[in-house]
DNA sequence: AAGTGGTCTAGACCACCCT
DNA sequence: GGGTGGTCTAGACCACTTT
């Protein structure tokens, strides 16, 4: 075990293999410290500075721990914890080997809904764009979605561009603000009829909700709405711990 | 907007402070390329590493992205994408205030039902250990959990272990491995009447369904089950995209 | 006092990109 | 060829922990 210098691999990341592997098939349990970094640098031949930055991989892959003044120590996994991640629809389809489409239902300018109207911060009654589109996986419906978005600045709606573009592109073009920040909430639901025959299922059906505020930079809500997917075609699954913070 | 060496605040951190405020602000827009780092360098006198160490931690929050050769730049703020944390469920409600507790409901030798064999990977009707448990948040059930795992060793089943710890120890006690690693697997369904009457929840209800493998070092599974969340008081938040690696 | 990790510097060489 | 980010070094000082 040494590192190999004339490699493309650079010395950093070999390091961060080797204490890696040792830690997985157990020469460092958790709990064990490893060699202080003084011990690793003259061990394998590298900078101090080289091998804190191997450690700092493992440490943000939540491998090993630091403690100033004391050492660094292996980590006990966090194995009741899970990490999952909804990518943005199309990505998220074309990593399952789907190919998504979007398929415009309505569009219009409506005076805002009281949730909706206290949700963006308006008053009551006010014009917002609100939008209800299907998203499928191979042509079959996946998700429903219902948005209301701010509309300051006029301008027509296209519905070509509703039917491609992603929702903060939307926002950006029919609003003033464009939108830095976005807070989802997850929920389970029953669908109702109509959110059934949307997405081709019986009412009453279990579903994914997933509730979604688009936050200006100025700290605005600048769009608000559902998302729902279908129960019985989506699921989440966790994020590996190695992956959580960069491999 | 200068460095303060007298602070207590780091240098790199106050710079990636500043960069982060200016980009937040608009001084740069998503696209922009930021200052070579040759340049930041000299005009906050901070060495070379030094500015890199800002800028890797911006990276590391998604705000800026690198480019070899050509420079660094903002990034577009990724919107349509959540990460969603399950953490370890007394963590969970201690988060959110409230106490709990846990309530063993049985904790018995079975013969492996053919799915849970399986999954295990041991030959049909091999002994394993079945508990049922039920996550209490302010002394009502929020969560209904059913596990299988291995039992290697032979030791007593003691009722007062079960209630108190987290499956990982389980294991760790009764099976010849030690868990290194889990997946899990989030989707919804509606609550039969066994599960129903556990949560105290009606028939039909909607339900988050958390299926979770354990996974040893060397990878046999060691354990699997599911653990299902009232719907109904339930929810995961998204993390704020700056903090998903690091703050 | 000795050992540890945390931070910083002033150089250096490299691969990559653009002109 | 000149600019960019990616990597590495051999020192240095600091705060913290343990002896």
């Amino acid at each position: 075990m040494s590192i190999d210098k004339s490699s493309f691999v650079p010395p950093y990341y070999q390091l961060a293999q080797i204490l890696e592997r040792q830690i997985k098939s157990g020469v460092y349990r958790p709990g064990d410290p490893l060699p202080s970094e003084a011990e690793l640098s003259e061990k394998y031949g590298l900078s101090r500075m080289t091998v804190r930055r191997s450690l700092s991989q493992l440490a943000r892959a939540g491998l090993i721990r630091t403690e100033k003044g004391k050492g660094t120590f292996v980590s006990r996994p966090q194995l009741d914890r899970a990490v999952f991640v909804m990518d943005e629809f199309h990505k998220e389809m074309a990593s399952r080997g789907l190919t998504s489409s979007v398929r415009l239902l309505e569009a219009r300018l409506v005076p805002a809904p009281e949730k909706a109207a206290k949700k963006l911060q308006l008053p009551p009654g006010t014009k917002v764009l609100y939008i209800r589109r299907s998203l499928l996986a191979d042509g079959e419906p996946m998700a429903y979605d219902r948005k209301y978005l701010r509309y300051d600045r006029g301008r027509p709606i296209l519905e070509n561009e509703l039917q491609y573009q992603a929702l903060p592109e939307m926002v950006e073009k029919h609003a003033e603000a464009l939108p830095a920040s976005s807070k989802m909430v997850l929920q389970v639901t029953l669908l109702n009829e109509e959110e059934a025959r949307a997405l081709h299922v019986a009412p009453g059906s279990p579903a994914f909700l997933l509730e979604q505020i688009l936050v200006a930079s100025d700290g605005r809500p600048v769009g608000w709405g559902w998302c729902l997917y279908r129960g019985d075609r989506y699921q989440l699954t966790s994020v590996p711990e190695a992956l959580q913070n960069l491999g």
